[in-house]
Parts: structure tokens; C-alpha cells; sequence
DNA sequence: GTACATTAGTAATAGTCTGTAACAAAATAC
DNA sequence: GTATTTTGTTACAGACTATTACTAATGTAC
């Protein structure tokens, strides 16, 4: 019953032409190559996609000629006949640059056309505070080195995406990110300007949507509508739905942190009163550690959701706190899971390390206020990457727009 | 430029051949003729999607013969040059035919291919507590006269979608709609046998999302990312995100009527507790009608709705009703647009009735909760249709199959 | 009233896709 | 060593759109 088109803005569907058509079956084969791990053949992508055979040559044609694909020594491991030439995606073609902003740290991430993650590297923020622009010019700075690393390796970097905790407007502006002291800022231009070289995309986005992609990528596919949650002190969502990231009419969708939990409860910095983050925040965790713990040094040196993993061990005081938590995620995400419809719920980030001591509560809270839970029960469950998802994430963006689209990377070969 | 996509299906897009161009051509050109209102020329076609000339004039050659569109006599008021040729969509062929079931009667909508609705009737339900069964046999009834007299007007139904206040199971099997007494019907399957033709499309669809179709219909085309509240006594919610209708995993999306307001507010028919349901449901806000009211006859012969519009003139307990009601929704409705991001909000169904009450609270909500408000402030006002947009829906979805898709419903003309 | 300008729509042809069918290549099976 | 089997390619046909040139139908200038 759906309406006209999907992903075009401008409220009409482009025309199709014969260009568009082939544009269309080469991002087909691609992406069956990368879903399928292993080799795969012209033959396996002409039954796996339906088109024939000669059109699968052709095609594959292009994008070994593009790079973007590489052909692997035939396999002589089968019964009789031919032998078919592997193809792989290619490990030495573009390749994205991730960057990430976190507490105490800055991150940044390298992961090849076939994606996977070929570096990553933390840097410590250079002051406890730093102004926007500064923290910007030091993104740019690793931004840098690692582009000389990736080259030097034989990949290029076609476009770099930084996570950031907040919304984000046209992919450039962040609105409002407490957790780094950001507000109204327009990250995107000023790291395009720090970066200089014009034939990179440069782009800003929310952490919990990248994340979600990073993990959809780590999943076996079967994974089509999840939602990811992510963050530490500033709790986001990554909604999937389909296997597309669900963006919403700004881009300001999976706001979790600041759904209402409780109408008359704490303050929250965005204003106001009894938000997610007031109770699941691991700020509002934090507050439950016990006096003495704090003063014996055990939360130095470690990062909070650490922290909290190792008291949550002897002090029931902390493990109430996260049963607060749960119950208050719980609350959430049961709303999230009414209003869209996912059957899985990732904890990630942070939460992947505190996932033991929240999915019970989690799961109680859904199993009692989800309408269809009954029908089809909700799977909780740490998600595989952890905190590191939203650099990974943000690396594979860039690829994944390549992969999607690969007709504008590659040259036509002139028959 | 990512292409067609339509029927995406399981997991991966189709393969694109030269026949798909032409359908979605086709498709694309007759969304255009649906979304001018007036007559639209071949010229203006060429103009507005960007296919030549002579491939516009061939693919309304075919739309022609297929009886989806028609020519209007020249129009002779232009400046100079041959004057145009308008093109309409026809008022007598494939129509939709849509059902709805309420609280005190049935309705059936006949809606014709350029979208106007031809007719729409309502009829008492046999008894106040009816089987299901003999709910469908009912409907298949009203459905049965209302096919007759469209033949009679030279319209042709091709398919019949039935409205229902709940989640629905692969567009057949009802899971539970306590307001109507259904839990885990398959009405579609009992529709289609009780309809017999086999010629028709027979579907079930949830009631929130069939009224947003149709006030998105009946709104300029500027809205694309709304929620359209529904309901009376169950409450839901249809997310349209860029001009498509979010479904979810398994089509059981937008049940805000059990967003959790009170974490340990009143209990819900479906078991939870604090359910929106339980203080912006109508029965809630009836539950507030003073008792001398009750007695005076003032709640009889009218629906509900009217009923609470009427005493909120000259009852202090129902106005704090609505205004509870209205917090409650506002605090759900914060929470949808928290986790989707969309930019307008509909009271429709009995709400368009009472939106004078209901929506000052429900902005303060919204402004207070909603984290990015106060970048995008988000509109909210009453539905220009109103408690008819379910049935007129769900008439509307199957001529939007046939418009989406007109490639199935013509034979093409062979030159 | 006739020639001209102007705009709408239509043929004819070329270009670019994919599909079909026949063919070449490279292995196993006997 | 020949037949069989499976993979991949070449040659040609079919489908669809773009370009170009043409016809149709009106208004306008004189």
C-alpha cells in the first residue's frame, strides 16, 4: 500500500533509463558479494540474482575493471567440469575513514571495500575541555595520519564520517550533544576545512545509527529489524527496519535517551523532566556507587561502564542502580518496539558490558507492555561489536554508499 | 541513483530488466498526472519527469488503452502553438472498495481511480455483541451491494481492504482488537471466502495507517512526514516517513494506544499497565461524564465523541479529562517523535472531533519533551477528514496498488 | 485573409541495455 | 584418450529510451 518512492527527497521518483537499469544490477551483484563471506562465481550470481548469464559477465566485468572486485584462483575442490573463478570484493580499492568522539578519547578507523576493519586507533583527548573547533582540528590531525597509513597500505580513502552523540541536520550540524559540550555546531564544514583535500565525502552523523550498521554488518544477515542501543552518557538508538536505517524526516530519529519514562521525574539537561537517561544514563548509575568506592580510587583509570562492571560485583547498592536501569530501558524500548516493530534489541555500546546485569529487567518490561510480544517475543542481547561500533560504523558508511552506487566509481570498459 | 527497489521482498532487490523501465515509467508518470490536480498535458509530463518527448507520448498511449487515464478536449485559453491535450485519471475504471468496522456500525467507501470517493454508506451492526463471523458476513453483505453499484456506475472493483482497530498479521490474521472483540482472526481469509469472486484483492489493514493514507491524500503533497492518530476506544497511530507508510518488522506498527504514560498507572485490557489507552482512550475520558449527565440521556443516540464534545462546553470533569487526556498523549506523542522524527502530528478518527481540547496540551508536551522542538517546532492540528479516513483508506490503498504498478493492468498495445 | 511564429505531438532512426542460443574452455569420469 | 559436465564467452535478437526531423494546430502581424 505504500505511497510513490522511497529515498528521493524531492517528492518524485527519478525517470528509469537504460543507464539506470545496468547502474541497478551492478550494485545487485555487489551486494551479493558481499552477503555471501566466501568466493562467489558469475554462475552463483546469475542463480542468486536471476539475471543470465552473459549479462553477470559483463557486469562483473566492469567492476573487476573498476576495482572493486578482485578474481580469486579457481577452485578445484568440486566434482566435475569447470572449475569457477572465485570473486571477492576487493581489498585494496576505496576504502572509509571512521572517526569518533568519546569521553576521553578520540577514535579512528580504516575499513577496506570488503569490510573489514584494517585499523583502528585511539588517541586521548587533549584537554579534559576542549572548544569544538580545537577537538575538530585534532580529528583532522589523526584524520590525516591515517589517510597516509591507508595509502601507504594501497587504499584510498573516499570519504570520511564522524560519530557524534546527538542529532545531526543535513549531515553536518550537530544540535545538541551534552555529552562533548556540543551545541549548534557545524562539525561537517569545519572538519571538511581542516581536511583540505576536495575529493573526499565529509560527513556527520549520530553514533547509534552507525553503530547499528556496523553490527548489521558483523550479524549473519538474518538480522533485518533491530534496534541498537548505544552511548554512555548521552543513550541513543539505532533503528533498522528492513535492513535500512531508519533516518527520519531530519535525520533526528532514535532519540531514546530523551523519551519521557517517568512524566513528573529527574531533570534532564535537554529541559526536561524524567527522560531515559535519568535513570539507564550511566551518569544516574554512576550516582549509586557507594562513598568509599569512590574514595579507594576504583573508578580511576578505567572507563565508567568498566567501572561499574567491576562494582556491580560486591555492591548491591550499584546493582540496584542497574536494575533501575533495565527496568527503565525496559520501559523505552517497549515503546519503541510498539510504535515500530522490531524483533531484536541490541545493547551496545557502554551497555554491552553491563548487558548481563540489564536484560533480564529489559525482557520483563517488554514481555508485560508489548502488545504483540505474545506473538513474537523480543530477543535482548549484548551486541557482538561493543563499544567500538559507532568508528567501525562510521568507516563503513563510506564504503557502503560505494557499494550501494557503484556505477559512479568505476569507468565504463569500452568494448 | 538507486533504482526501482518496489517489491523488494526478501532481502534483496530484484534484478532490473528493460521491461521493469517501462513499468516504472509508467508508474512514475501516472503518480504525476495523480499528484497535479487539474489536467497535465504529454509536454508537461516531459517537463516534470525528465523523459523525452516521444517516450512520454508512448507510455500515455498505453496508460490510454489501459483505460487508466483519459484526454480532455483541447484547452484553448494558452497564449499560442497547438494547444494541449489534458490528461486525466479515469473516472470509470479500476476502483477500491474499502470497509470499516466501528463501535455502532459498519462502513463500506467506494473510491474510483482518480481518488474521489463515489460512495460511502454505513450500516447498524445486527446485534451489540456480534461473532466475528457474522461481523465478516455482514460486511461481505454491505461489500456485495456496494460491487453491484459500482458496475452500475461503469467503475470495476479490483480489490476490497477491510480496516481493523489493531495489529494485523500478514495483511490477513487480526491479533487482537479488544474494542470490536476479534483476538487471532483470520478475517481476510473468511472475507475472501465470504466474497467469493476470485478476481478481487482481498487484504486486512490496520485503521491508523489507512486514515493517514487518505489524509494524505485529501492534504496538499507537501506533508511527508506525519503521524495520524486514530481511533476511539483503541488507539493507533499511522508514521508516514517520507511519504511512505512506516509497517515494521511484521506490519504491527504504531500501537501508541499501549505506549507505557505511568509505568504504574491504571491497567489495560491488554495486560500491561499505564497504557496510553487507559487516559486518552475515549472510555477514559467517558469515565469522567458526571453522572446526572448520564441519566439526563445526553450520551444517547450520538457516538461517543460527540457526546464528549457536547458536555465539554458545560462540564468543569470532562474538560479536566481532555486536558488529562491531552497530557498523556502529548507525552506518547513526544516519545513517537523522539524515536521516528516527524514534523506534523493529525488528531483524526474521533480526535480530529475534539482536537479544540486537545491540542494545547498535547504542544506542551511536545515542546517540552521532544529534544529537537525547539529547532523544527512540530505542528499539530485536527485531520481535514476526520472518523471517515479509515474507510476511504483503505478504498484508497487499492487503487494506489494499481497506480504504484500499472504495468499488470494493461495489456500493451502492440504497434 | 494569408504568411509566419509558436507550441504540441508523432515518426524514424540510433544507442544501450538484457536475454537467448550457440560456442569455447577446463576440469572429471571411464 | 574420449565423453561428460560445468563455467564462461561470443553473436545476434528484442526492448526501451534519446535524438532528430517532421506534422498538426493554434495565435498574430500585416
Amino acid at each position: 500500500m505504500t505511497m510513490p518512492d522511497r529515498r528521493t527527497g524531492s517528492g518524485f521518483s527519478t525517470p528509469a533509463r537504460q543507464e539506470n537499469i545496468r547502474a541497478h544490477n551492478l550494485g545487485l551483484i555487489l551486494q551479493r558479494i558481499a552477503a555471501d563471506g566466501g568466493p562467489v562465481s558469475r554462475i552463483d550470481l546469475a542463480r542468486a540474482t536471476g539475471l543470465a548469464r552473459p549479462t553477470i559477465s559483463r557486469l562483473v566485468d566492469d567492476l573487476l575493471a573498476g576495482g572493486l572486485i578482485a578474481e580469486v584462483g579457481p577452485d578445484r575442490s568440486r566434482s566435475a567440469g569447470r572449475p569457477p573463478i572465485g570473486l571477492t570484493l576487493s581489498r585494496t580499492g576505496p576504502a572509509g575513514l571512521g572517526l569518533d568522539i568519546r569521553t576521553g578519547s578520540l577514535a579512528a578507523c580504516i575499513v577496506d571495500f570488503a569490510g573489514t576493519v584494517r585499523h583502528l586507533e585511539f588517541a586521548p583527548r587533549t584537554h579534559p575541555v576542549t572548544s569544538p573547533e580545537q577537538t575538530i582540528d585534532d580529528l583532522a590531525a589523526i584524520a590525516k595520519d591515517a589517510i597516509r597509513l591507508a595509502e601507504a597500505q594501497g587504499l584510498t580513502i573516499v570519504g570520511v564520517t564522524l560519530a557524534t552523540p546527538g542529532p545531526v541536520q543535513d549531515r553536518t550540524r550537530v544540535r545538541f550533544a551534552p555529552a562533548i559540550g556540543w551545541r549548534d555546531f557545524d562539525a561537517g564544514s569545519r572538519l571538511r576545512a581542516a581536511l583540505g583535500s576536495a575529493d573526499m565525502s565529509v560527513s556527520v552523523d549520530n553514533e547509534a545509527g552507525l553503530a547499528a550498521l556496523a553490527e548489521w554488518h558483523a550479524s549473519d544477515k538474518e538480522l533485518r529489524n533491530f534496534v541498537c542501543l548505544f552511548g554512555d552518557f548521552e543513550l541513543g538508538a539505532g533503528i533498522v527496519l528492513d535492513g535500512e536505517l531508519l533516518r527520519g524526516a531530519r535525520g533526528w530519529s532514535g532519540e531514546l535517551g530523551h523519551v519521557t519514562v517517568e512524566p513528573d521525574g529527574v531533570a534532564c539537561s535537554c529541559g526536561a523532566k524524567g527522560c531515559l537517561q535519568g535513570y539507564a544514563g550511566l551518569a544516574a548509575i554512576l550516582a549509586a556507587v557507594p562513598d568509599e568506592e569512590k574514595r579507594s580510587g576504583a573508578t580511576s583509570h578505567r572507563t565508567p561502564a568498566v567501572t561499574i562492571g567491576v562494582l556491580a560485583d560486591r555492591s548491591p547498592e550499584v546493582r540496584a542502580a542497574l536494575a533501575r536501569a533495565g527496568t527503565a530501558l525496559g520501559i523505552s524500548l517497549a515503546a519503541l518496539i510498539n510504535l515500530v516493530d522490531v524483533d531484536t534489541v541490541l545493547l551496545d555500546g557502554s551497555y554491552s558490558l553491563l548487558a548481563t546485569w540489564l536484560t533480564e529487567e529489559i525482557q520483563a518490561e517488554i514481555r508485560d507492555r508489548v502488545l504483540t510480544a505474545r506473538w513474537a517475543p523480543v530477543e535482548v542481547r549484548a551486541a557482538p561489536i561493543g563499544p567500538d561500533a559507532a568508528v567501525i560504523g562510521a568507516a563503513l558508511t563510506v564504503i557502503e554508499d560505494v557499494r550501494r552506487d557503484p556505477s559512479t566509481w568505476i569507468t565504463r570498459t569500452v568494448s
